[in-house]
DNA sequence: CGGGTGACTCAAA
DNA sequence: TTTTGAGCCACCC
């Protein structure tokens, strides 16, 4: 039972199934800390350090791929999308609605 | 110990 | 309409 922030967005994060994707407010809101969605971003910061993370599947609240300057490349994270049906346009999430997965709701 | 920062979000001016 | 401010909390210097 980890009780580590972290660790739980990491297997939040890992859970999210292939070709949708979430938001930090819903994983932060699933862990109970709403409020904290920073903590959220900051968490998959590490990268999941050693764990398989899919990061590129964890959006801000409109689907906006704020978090792509972390990656190994510019479009990296877009790429990864797109590689798994998602369309993304402008660092933007196209028909997010559709992609959408909430933990609170389908985990 | 204190201050700055950040892959966020909401609400008010 | 856009711009600010505030809340959150972990990490780094």
């Amino acid at each position: 039972m980890e009780q580590n922030f972290f660790k739980q967005v990491y297997k939040v994060t890992r859970c999210i199934p292939y070709g949708r994707v979430t938001t930090y407010g819903a994983i932060a809101k699933y862990l109970g800390a709403a409020k904290s969605a920073r903590m959220v971003g900051w968490a998959l910061n590490g990268n999941s350090e050693n764990e398989n993370v899919p990061a590129h599947r964890v959006v801000n609240r409109k689907g906006l791929l704020t978090g792509k300057h972390h990656f190994q490349g510019t479009n990296l994270m877009q790429q990864l999308l797109e590689s798994e049906g998602i369309i993304v346009k402008d660092n933007q999430i196209q028909n997010l609605e559709n992609y959408l997965w909430d933990p609170s709701k389908e985990l």
